[in-house]
DNA sequence: CATGAATGAGTATTCATTCAT
DNA sequence: CATGAATGAATACTCATTCAT
């Protein structure tokens, strides 16, 4: 019942062995290759390189094998673009810095953000998967509040602002993954002014 | 294989005994509530009040039936948003109309638009689903196109801007969708107006 | 969701047909042959002349197949033994036609009773199963205790008169599964009037 | 392939660290309780206290390990019943010390008569456990056979009369099983007499 | 044309057994 | 000797699709 923790392997070192990870790595490229339901669990072994039953050891289901992804990749989101946050730089500042470490993810680990994006709203996501998601969206919505309250940015319901950010954001990506070629710099760079813009006072 | 035409059922007026729309209609619904894959082809026979084996009268199989579905929503949508353009009106105008257009059919027929939504990059569409989707989109870049070269739009690709625009019109609904309710008059106006600054040079 | 029902069948004459009751026949016998566990659901299907799908038409899971045999079969053992059972007739006369009926029931569709009698105490009996056992249960227990009042029968509790009885029933069928040769008329008759002794004040 | 004997546990007193009899106990206690196909190699590894592989090194197979248990179980059933029995006294007596002991023996350790009286008829047990079964009915035949040659006992098949007996044997203990209250002294006297009225001539 | 009962290929999941440590 | 993580063969069940009526 008590499944191995990710923790005691990452100490490993020897190279790798981690059997969880390689699940879950084999398992993101292969839901966001084909989908959730497009993917079989004994594929999703074979590109793992464990036995199908092996999954089975470390997650409960292939339901909570996609929450387990899910919850992981979003908290790491979470951190990679929170961490060490400039509180008190000027918002235009912290604009900035959202949206070019959201697009640094996006562009290092194409397959998670799609994945994350893909699954935003998937019905097998789980209450503790979308509690997460909860989570980060207030943070952002306190951010936003704030900078409306020094007048920095347009009024009107902070979660449509971020909406409409954060879709402006997919926006982009999807075009670079249907043209096949990632976004370059200045493609991120042009975008964050237009959305700038967007919400600026 | 002579699968029955639409156009028959167009004839038969009274609205009454139209399987093809029905089947279409339930799918839609379905598929929006419960997802493709949550869907089966009982279910939506059930739904249209019609035989499992009528389904495959019209439709080849349960993808030919979701695209079928795509493109009938997607040429409606462009329809809407299209027809009857005013070609000669100053691009502010032009822009505000397309949004809001947009806003009319995503407003009137929300399950229609979160159908196309959920299924943009769906595995199942076909080659001429994604021509469908290629052809609105080739109207959009010279709408674009146009505008930048008269200078009244900011220089970069029309794709990006495009996604980003469309993205956040996405963003709006979907948190739109999340809070369970719809958006209003006010937000759509506010949201156009942002893509507005955020597009025009 | 609504099963077929087995009457609609039983009138249909034509030789046969009837899928559910094909398939549970075929069950029936595998249970008996190989065991609950020891039979697989393809298995069924194939004895029963069925796709494997079918079963699951008429029947929720292989747990409710099981059941459904062990209600149709404890009912129809019930109705043998009961029916036009002869209320005024001498408690001597009674035991042994019980006790023949029994024997008939046994000799007759020796599957049928071996089902009965490996499935009495099976884990994945429900309810309702567990229902159709205890109320024919109470009819013996009246029967006994009527003639202990008239006292015609050992005192004693009626239950463990029962038990002791059905057991002795029981180990005579199984003694001759065992030599693989049915029980003789004479073996019935002779064991019934010990079973006679043993109860009998 | 050299299992571990019995006999080097015999040796090793003060009943410690015996794995097979744990082993074997645990088994015994799952088997009865949950029975054979519900209980998991790891479970009765978890309950007995040593890893899963472990009982590996002491029965080639799960199978294995209920025939152990079955063996051990009807042997000691066996040594309790006939040890020491008084050739030369009364039938009547004779029968009763048998019914006594088998009483005994179904009071004192429960699970091992439901486990023989469960598995007696299991598929996966082997010729040498049906052997041991032969040869205790053996035994019994041979008492009867002899009383019935002193008059002492109706005349007929002495399996018949043995099916007789031990299937009441049985029901009675089925019945306090269903009961849930351990059968008590004057039950077990009372069924004794029906069932030598039963077979006395 | 319309139907829906029947089908069986395909999937997630379990668990006896092995073997590197 | 003991272990328990890893395995993969085996099984119950689902559902898109067909076809006799």
């Amino acid at each position: 019942m008590a499944v191995p923790t990710k923790s005691s392997s990452a100490v490993a070192g020897k190279g790798g062995g981690d059997k969880r990870e390689q699940i879950m790595d084999a398992a993101l490229a292969l839901f966001v290759e084909r989908g959730f339901y497009g993917t079989t669990v004994p594929e999703i072994a074979d590109r793992a390189v464990v036995g199908a039953g092996t999954i089975y050891r470390y997650f409960e289901s292939k339901d909570a094998l996609v929450n387990a992804i899910y919850r992981a990749e979003k908290m790491r989101f979470g951190r990679l673009v929170l961490d060490a946050f400039p509180v008190a730089s000027p918002t235009r500042e912290q604009f900035r810095l959202l949206w070019m470490r959201m697009a640094r993810f996006a562009t290092e680990t194409p397959d998670s953000f799609v994945f994350l994006e893909l699954h935003h709203h998937a019905r097998y996501l789980d209450a503790e998967s979308r509690t997460v998601e909860a989570r980060m969206l207030d943070l952002f919505i306190h951010f936003i509040a704030n900078a409306q309250s020094r007048g920095e940015l347009k009024a009107g319901s902070p979660r449509l602002l971020i909406g409409m950010v954060m879709g402006a954001f997919v926006g982009v990506i999807r075009n670079c993954v249907e043209l096949e070629q990632p976004p370059g710099d200045a493609d991120w760079k042009l975008a964050e002014q237009c959305m700038w813009e967007a919400v600026r006072s």
